[in-house]
DNA sequence: GTTAGCACTCGTTAGTTTTGAGTGCTAATA
DNA sequence: TATTAGCACTCAAAACTAACGAGTGCTAAC
């Protein structure tokens, strides 16, 4: 359907037009080194493309810039496979080789230096804890009217809780229901944890504590409520150095936007494997229809576990970020499989 | 020094420019009720408070706005203690009749509702976690090559790292050695920690275990390096509707500002005592010079232990800032002593 | 001491002109 | 028949101008 011309075309002006953030005119392009046809070809091309719904004029006479659609041919069939640069590399993997930190504290991390590269925001969402499952449960008590509950996943993610001992309720009661959870409970998935807890394990603290409704409410509250989703998110700031956010308005929007990561947690949460790329009015969250969310999962052996993205303006190098995050997800999938090796 | 007449200006003005982020000129100022004198008359006080610091102009011909100066004179001397609506104490005294959540989720979630209050930015700075005591370590290993440490203090922190355990390093050494630092070590200041483990703990570990050195570096590691600082900060995207950052540079500055908490904490952390005012040029950090910062401590009896701080334009509502952070302070000092009351 | 009156300042807004980068179309060229 | 040179046309942005109005400072009168 398009033409080699025509695909070359398109290819040089979303890599223009990303570099430079200004539409691209026929002059421009004709004076590449890649490029042996004159300004009026290239006219009559590009009038061809803006027909067929690749690139857009914001008015009559001016250069042309790639629609969502061009985006979407030039990532699905024109782009680059980008080389990093060596420098980039190392900072990358240099991190995965450092002796393995703690998982949150590497998610962090490496949302900070994703985005310090691109200069886009990093997203990472952690391992989704309820598929993880149940190490241990502990009670440190504080003082005769407090305690903390601290459960351990198998995937080393730490949740705490400090609740208030109920007056009716005996610190040995605790101990022993928390004794009887660990010997049951110990290797079941999160997300059974509640089913397991009312069916298997009801009796048997039932026979230990004077109160079992009590103990069994306390424990709801402080294990199973609202287990917070590990989102870390770097770079905010950096978007806003990209012209399309001159705007003021534009630039508040963003940042109301990236202010609530209840609305982004739920939207990384739901891609699907591998790498996907969202482009403007692809993305479901409306206040996203001029960026662009590029999204990579990452593993622990063959279940997925985590979600890595940047978002950037539509006009972003999606070749480097591809690049990026395949190979942030390829060293971190590594990591992790050495890490949890259960050998 | 000031006649009453200039003193009532200066407080009208700052009242009136608080409100609308316009210059205030002598024609607006007398038609005020409170005001029985020319325009004329005005603009002879404001010629003379200009010359005494206190009033600034933008240009020969606009209206007065209140200097560095003025705000200081009027938060010191005219500023009305504010009143706070009824709704507004009930939104944060509320919050503190619940039940006493975790300590790290009632500050997150008082820093969200200050914001929404006052449409500043709310800054949280938790318990100094340095001179918390601990309260118990644990150590929960995850399979056979990685664990978790877990530390928790008197003040209901917890504090985790997983580490890598090496293949010199028995399992039974890392239970035994964790038994003696419990013993050992339960009650001591944080700070101490490593002074109390390389005096008095180093032999007794010596004896049960094959390898000291390794233990302790990694104890090192695991516990006692980069305690990160327990900051929350809410209502970032709020600063951003105030009109003095229509300017989008000055929203760029604000926004990375915001951004490095590593810059705002050490701020906190170095207040005094009650309630702080800090106007403009005041503030330590650059990027904070038109901006203000009101703090207040709160404690758990007589020990200073954290920090709220509202951020907002130098222009902001000192009165309703000065009672909102004193009222928040108040309950949430209340709230720790009851909690913490080890009786 | 206070105020009315008036000339003056200067930012803001709206209207105008100029410039230049870009287009689309047509006719000449290969 | 495909390409290109040439040219008229478009439109945003920049630069200029004029009018407006909110405000001041000063002077003279009350």
């Amino acid at each position: 359907m398009l033409t080699e011309r025509q695909l070359l075309i398109l290819k040089v002006i979303v890599d223009e037009f990303v570099e430079t953030a200004q539409p691209v005119g026929s002059r421009n392009i004709a004076k590449m080194d890649q490029i042996n046809f004159s300004p009026a070809t290239i006219r009559n091309e590009m009038a061809d493309l803006e027909d067929l719904g690749f690139l857009e004029k914001v008015h009559t006479s001016s250069g042309r810039s790639p629609s969502e659609k061009g985006y979407r041919y030039y990532v699905d069939h024109l782009m680059d496979p980008m080389k990093l640069s060596k420098s980039e590399v190392e900072q990358v993997t240099r991190y995965f080789n450092d002796k393995m930190n703690e998982l949150e504290r590497v998610m962090e991390n490496s949302a900070h230096i994703l985005s310090e590269i691109t200069q886009y925001t990093t997203l990472v969402l952690g391992p989704e804890i309820f598929e993880a499952k149940l190490k241990q449960v502990q009670i440190v008590p504080l003082n005769q009217r407090s305690a903390i509950a601290i459960l351990v996943t198998d995937t080393g993610h730490v949740e705490h809780r400090s609740f208030v001992i109920p007056k009716a309720l005996d610190h040995s009661d605790i101990e022993k229901s928390v004794n009887i959870l660990n010997e049951k409970l110990s290797g079941v998935p999160l997300v059974y944890l509640d089913k397991m807890i009312q069916h298997e394990v009801k009796e048997l603290i039932e026979k230990y504590t004077t109160d079992f409704t009590r103990a069994y409410q306390l424990l709801q509250e402080a294990l199973l409520t609202d287990l917070p989703t590990n989102l870390y998110v770097s770079g905010k700031a950096n978007m806003l150095k990209q012209p399309e956010f001159n705007n003021i308005d534009k630039a508040r929007i963003l940042v109301n936007m990236m202010e609530s990561e209840e609305q982004i947690a739920p939207l990384l949460k739901s891609t699907e494997k591998g790498t996907q790329i969202y482009i403007g009015r692809e993305n479901k969250l409306e206040s996203m229809n001029d960026l662009s969310l590029i999204t990579s999962t990452y593993s622990i052996g063959s279940d997925q576990i985590g979600t890595i993205a940047l978002l950037g303006p539509t006009r972003m190098d999606y070749a480097k970020a591809v690049a990026l995050l395949q190979l942030w997800s390829k060293q971190m999938s590594q990591s992790l499989d050495i890490w949890f090796d259960e050998s």
